[in-house]
DNA sequence: AACTATTTATAAGA
DNA sequence: TTCTTATAAATAGTT
């Protein structure tokens, strides 16, 4: 998306990097509470980088994990 | 997106709200994927529901849930 | 931090 | 139920 259509490789400006890291990030975020809306789902987002870590979870990134925990291998995709 | 701008609260319809589930989750591990790729990231995608358990991340679930847990609460938003 | 041109995701439909 | 298409939404570059 955007006003250039960008190959899906590593960005090497670090300033360009960091800027699209926030960016996506926030546009999870709201997928992933769109989708647990939408569908009474819980779902959990981490991304973890040299910019920080974060994470994100609908109704709490623990409950999801906790239940993660609980199917196992059996999550697939 | 799509045909009908829609609100976002739970789909009733039942076959509706499965082909939501799956088509935007998805889309998810695609965003996932791609965030990833882009920004040198650990990124994991967990959802839930009565259609069944479903993770995906980059480079591996586990590898990521073993970082969540050595930040732990430090994983902010 | 806000704006838009453009690409991408997706809701219905075929 | 897989593929298409009209439209909403995300975002890359700009300001």
């Amino acid at each position: 998306m955007g006003r250039t259509k960008l190959e899906i490789k590593k960005i090497e400006d670090k300033a360009r990097r960091q800027t699209t890291f926030t960016k996506r990030r926030q546009g999870m975020y709201k997928k992933a509470n769109e989708l647990a809306t939408k569908c009474s789902a819980q779902v959990a987002v981490m991304a973890f980088s040299n910019a920080g870590n974060f994470s994100y979870g609908h109704p709490g990134v623990n409950t999801v994990l906790r239940r993660y925990e609980a199917v196992g291998e059996g999550a697939g995709q």
